[in-house]
RNA sequence: GGUGGCGUAGUUCAGUUGGUUAGAAUAUCGGCCUGUCACGCCGAGGGUCGCGAGUUCGAGUCUCGUCGUCACCGCCA
């Protein structure tokens, strides 16, 4: 038996046992005629002391010792004699009576506690260390918390948990695919699933009327640190059921997720339509953690000779709270941040609305003081607040405000992490035009219904036609969507053609679904919810990397395996696949 | 595909205007130490300044290229 307890379980209860424990050396404190050890397991840290009452060999044993060896240790609980608040098995130590090194280890690369003084990179390389670490463990332990509680709570509501293929059929739509050959159909390639999307329609189809999966799902583009190539979902499809009954069923299982993992309770989700999100917000998703709305000040600052403002499609503002006090540096500095290319804007303009109520603005020479009262109105602002005007294009300027919204948030702390503000965003559109390819594509995916109410509009204004799809968002985060899919072959016809597909083009690609709709396919909806987004937003961390065991790096590569690698000629043969690479500079 | 940051001891970093032998902390090793828990004290070893080219009397420092890494834009139904 190699332990009788964990690392974390004793107390001063068991004072007077004698106890065998099994862990890593956490850190060997020598005192001389004294030496202490921490051993360290998932449960906790429990200290070893070997004093001048011990057995020689046992001294001696001790300075083979180093950090991170596998030891068994047997020992006596006793009180100590100064006890250390800050862990759980704080009051006790275990004097020890026999020690066995179950394996010696290297000097770990970086020191394995929770203040690492690894960087980034080094961690990633050894995962395997890192996750020793509580601070990491913590979060998968995190992760597999949410895992249970979601499944507890949609298996009550009779959801069947179904596994789908991750070997399936290439589609053209979306992310691109990773695809995998198959020896046995030479020529021939699977594909990952960017979603299981078609297969959970089938399984609606096949009456199973309530779907669920945690599952990974594959795209190949490129990483960000919300974006891994490999993702996990929570996957859910419902039969007989419309928009209304998916939002209620699934703001209850992101409710019943806050208050089992975190003890919170959380009012009804607000429900904001696409549209307002892009006009206050400048963003399809909204932190609502705090307001600083993006407003139109278009009609009231036009006609004064500012050219800038006169040439400019759209002209919008935000009103930052007490910030009039920015300094000129403060304001250039902030100017720059606006310019910089991954923003775009040309220039910004500033009104300080000074606490004596005067005002002061970089456009004073166009504007009289009770022209800025006007805009400082139409923003509701007050004496101390600084008003930042962008113009441009509509489109990118408020995208531009957006950012310098949520910059602004940044700037002055109201993004609190522990405060957690979660909405519905509701009818987007259902088709996006593609300049480059000059064809509409589907803005959710080309299984969304569009609304009743719009359907005229597709022959006409395909572009102004609205979807019966739904966004989750959390804290300016995207945590989920999904659609009101169509249900009717028919009409599943007319947006293929919609999307320039040929009929032979949709039926090879998608005939399978268009078949099985003909034999009575019910009415249904489901949605999707970026599991590692949801983690992360949990444990209040900005990169899904954390809350993955495994990750990969921004090149899409595992460090740790030094994956994706090359295959041998003979697999390549088998596989009936030439390899024709274009020369690397 | 693009923009920007970073790359110096095992690790995390500092390194001034380009100038003598590249430093600190931590880790490691050795010595001392009976209540530590970030133990303390004394000492030692440890460097292809990512790589390559260039400018210069002289490059960790400047220039160009390249590789790695991170963040972002494009991309992500």
């Amino acid at each position: 038996m190699y332990r009788t307890h964990t690392c974390g379980e004793l107390r001063i209860d068991n004072v007077g046992t004698t106890v065998t424990l099994s862990g890593w050396v956490q850190r060997i404190r020598d005192l001389g005629a004294m030496t202490f050890i921490d051993l360290r397991d998932r449960y906790g840290i429990t200290q070893l002391v070997v004093d001048e009452n011990s057995d020689a060999t046992l001294s001696k044993q001790l300075d083979e010792l180093g950090r991170e060896f596998v030891i068994q240790a047997t020992g006596e609980v006793r009180e100590r004699s100064s006890k250390n608040k800050n862990i759980s098995t704080g009051d006790i130590e275990i004097t020890l009576s026999k020690i066995t090194v179950l394996n010696p280890s290297e000097i770990p690369p970086f020191t394995i506690q929770d203040d690492t003084d690894g960087g980034d990179d080094i961690r990633m390389k050894y995962r395997y260390l890192d996750l020793r670490r509580s601070a990491v463990r913590k979060n998968l332990e995190l992760r597999a918390k949410m895992a249970h509680v979601i499944r507890t709570y949609l298996n009550s509501k009779d959801f069947i948990e179904t596994e789908t293929p991750v070997l399936i059929k290439s589609t053209p739509e979306g992310a691109r695919d990773f695809v995998v050959p198959s020896r046995m159909n030479p020529g021939e390639f699977y594909a990952l699933p960017q979603s299981p999307q078609q297969l959970k329609q089938l399984l609606m189809v096949a009456g199973f009327d309530r779907y669920y999966q945690i599952v990974k799902c594959f795209r190949d583009e490129d990483l960000r640190a919300d974006r891994q190539p490999e993702f996990t979902q929570i996957d859910c499809e419902m039969s007989f059921v419309e928009q209304e009954d998916v939002l209620n069923t699934f703001e209850g299982l992101t409710r019943y997720i806050f208050k089992e993992v975190k003890g919170i309770e959380i009012d009804n989700f607000p429900r904001m339509l696409y549209s307002d999100a892009i006009e206050k917000y400048g963003s399809d998703k909204p932190d609502i953690r705090f307001e600083m709305l993006i407003n139109d000040i278009s009609s009231i600052v036009k006609g004064k000779d500012f050219t800038i403002f006169d040439s400019a499609e759209y002209i919008g503002a935000i009103c930052a709270k007490g910030c009039a006090d920015y300094s000129r540096k403060q304001l250039d500095e902030l100017t720059n941040w606006v310019k910089r290319p991954q923003i775009g804007a040309k220039g910004m303009v500033y009104v300080k609305y000074n606490t004596d109520g005067s005002f002061k603005s970089s456009v004073d020479k166009f504007y009289s003081e009770d022209d800025l009262k006007e805009w400082a109105e139409k923003l509701d602002a007050s004496a101390g607040d600084l008003i930042l005007v962008l113009s441009g294009d509509k489109a990118h300027t408020i995208n531009a405000l957006g950012e310098l919204r949520l910059e602004m948030g940044k700037r002055l702390g109201l993004k609190d992490k522990n405060i957690f503000k979660p909405l519905w965003v509701v009818d987007f559109p259902l088709l996006e035009w593609d300049e480059e390819a000059h064809r509409f594509f589907a803005m959710h995916h080309p299984f969304t219904s569009p609304k009743k109410e719009d359907f005229e509009l597709l022959e006409t204004e395909p572009g102004k036609v609205r979807a019966n799809a739904y966004d989750l968002v959390i804290n300016g985060v995207e945590i989920g969507g999904g659609s009101v899919r169509i249900f009717n072959s028919e009409l599943q016809s007319k947006m293929f053609k919609l999307l320039g597909f040929t009929k032979e083009q949709a039926e090879a690609q998608f005939g399978f679904l268009m078949n099985a709709f003909k034999y009575g396919a019910p009415p249904h909806a489901g949605i999707a919810f970026g599991f590692d987004r949801l983690v992360s937003l949990f444990a209040g961390l900005d990169s899904i990397r954390d809350v993955i065991a495994f990750p990969k790096n921004n090149a899409g590569r595992d460090v740790m395996n030094d994956s994706p690698s090359l295959i041998s000629q003979e697999q390549l043969e088998e596989l009936n696949l030439k390899l024709d690479l274009k020369e690397k500079k």
